[in-house]
DNA sequence: GAACATACGGAACATCTGTTCCGGTTGTCA
DNA sequence: TGACAACCGGAACAGATGTTCCGTATGTTC
C-alpha cells in the first residue's frame, strides 16, 4: 500500500468520525471528503460503499465498549459496574450520532463483524442481579430497551452531564427496584 | 370549495397519516400522493409545503393529547394519572413515526400553532408529587427526558404491549422513588 | 532519474427529493 | 346545456445524494 494512500485512509477515517458524529447516517460522502481534504473517489478506493465506511467506524467503537464491559465483568461492585457501563454508553451516544443510528438499526447492517456487545451486557446484568443490586424480574429485553431509549434521547435532545446524571438516576433507581431485593434467588 | 377538492383533501390527509406514521419525516410526497390516488400537484393545492402537511397531522395529534392531559388533571389518583398519560404518549409514539420525529424536534417547527402540551404535563407532575406518588426531586426536565426517551425507543425498536408495560414499569418505579417519599414538602 | 503501477481528484451519471407549471378535465351555476 | 372558473394529473425543474470513471499526478522501484 502506497504511503499517500495510507495517509489518506487515516484522514478519511478521522473526518468521517467527525462528520458522522455530527450528522449521523444522513451525512454525505462529499462532506466527509471535503473535511478530509480529498476527493470522493479517494474514499471509494478504501471503502467500497458508504455503509462500509460507517461500519468501520461503528464497529471500532462497539469494540471498545465491549472491551470495557469485559473489564467491568470482574469489578468488585456488580451493581455499580452495570450502571457505570450503562452511563458510559449513553455518554458515547450523546456525542456520536452514527453510533445511535447504528444501535437503533436505522440502516447499518450491524451483524457483520460486530462484536458480541449484547452478551457482555448480559453478563453484567446477571452479576448485578445475583448481587441483589438489580431486581430479578428485569430481563435483557427491558434493559436493552432502557439503554436504547436513553441513548436515543441523549442524542436527540443533546443531554448535558447534569441532565444525563439526573435522568439516569431515575432509571437506575427503577432498575434497583422500588421494593428492596427479597432474596438472592436468581430470577429467570 | 369544490366538492372534489374537499374529497381530495380528506384523501390526502388520510394517506399522509398512514405514510407518515410508517416512514416519518422522510416520507416522500410522491408516496403520499400515490396512496391517496391523486397527483402531487393536488397535495400542493391544499398544503403549500411538505412541512405544512406534516404540521396539520402532528398538531391534530398533539391537540388530542393535550385534551387528554386536561381530563387527567382532575383525576382522583394523581400518580396514576401521570403514569397513564405517560403511557398514552408512548403508545401513540409506537405507531406514529412522524409524531416521534416531531417531538424530537427533527425538522418540524413545532412552535406554530402547537398547543401547550408541556404545561399540561407539568400540571400532572406537580399534582403527582403533591400526592407523594412521585419523588419531589424530579423536575420537568428529567420527566420530559424520560418521556422523550421512551417515545424514541418505542418507535425505533417497535415495542409491543408487553415490552412497553415492563419497561415503563421500571421507569415508573424510578419516578416513584426507590426511597419512600419523606415528607409532603413540595420540592423545587 | 526513468518507468510503471498505483492512487488521486472531481466531473459525470443515475436516482432520489421537494416543488412548480400548465394543458386538459370537471364541478358549478345560470 | 353551455360557459367559466376551479381543479386535477403528472411531466418537468432544481437540487441533493451515492457511486463510477478516467485523465492526470505521485509514490515506488530499479
Amino acid at each position: 500500500m502506497r504511503a499517500d494512500a495510507q495517509r489518506n485512509r487515516a484522514r478519511v477515517l478521522e473526518a468521517a468520525e467527525v462528520v458522522l458524529a455530527r450528522d449521523g447516517l444522513s451525512a454525505s460522502m462529499r462532506a466527509i471528503a471535503e473535511l478530509a481534504g480529498v476527493g470522493v473517489g479517494t474514499i471509494y478506493r478504501q471503502f467500497p460503499t458508504k455503509e462500509a465506511l460507517y461500519q468501520a467506524i461503528v464497529i471500532d467503537r462497539v469494540l471498545r465498549l465491549a472491551e470495557r464491559a469485559e473489564q467491568l465483568a470482574t469489578a468488585p461492585d456488580p451493581g455499580e459496574a452495570l450502571f457505570e457501563f450503562f452511563d458510559r454508553i449513553v455518554v458515547d451516544a450523546t456525542a456520536k450520532k452514527v453510533f445511535v443510528d447504528a444501535l437503533a438499526g436505522a440502516g447499518i447492517d450491524a451483524k457483520a463483524g460486530m462484536p458480541d456487545l449484547k452478551g457482555a451486557i448480559e453478563t453484567l446484568l446477571v452479576r448485578a442481579q445475583q448481587a441483589g443490586a438489580v431486581r430479578p424480574d428485569v430481563g435483557m429485553t427491558e434493559l436493552i430497551a432502557l439503554l436504547s431509549a436513553a441513548c436515543l434521547a441523549a442524542q436527540h435532545n443533546n443531554w448535558d452531564d447534569d441532565l444525563r446524571t439526573r435522568t439516569l438516576t431515575v432509571v437506575f433507581d427503577g432498575l434497583s427496584g422500588g421494593k428492596p431485593p427479597l432474596s438472592p434467588t436468581t430470577g429467570a
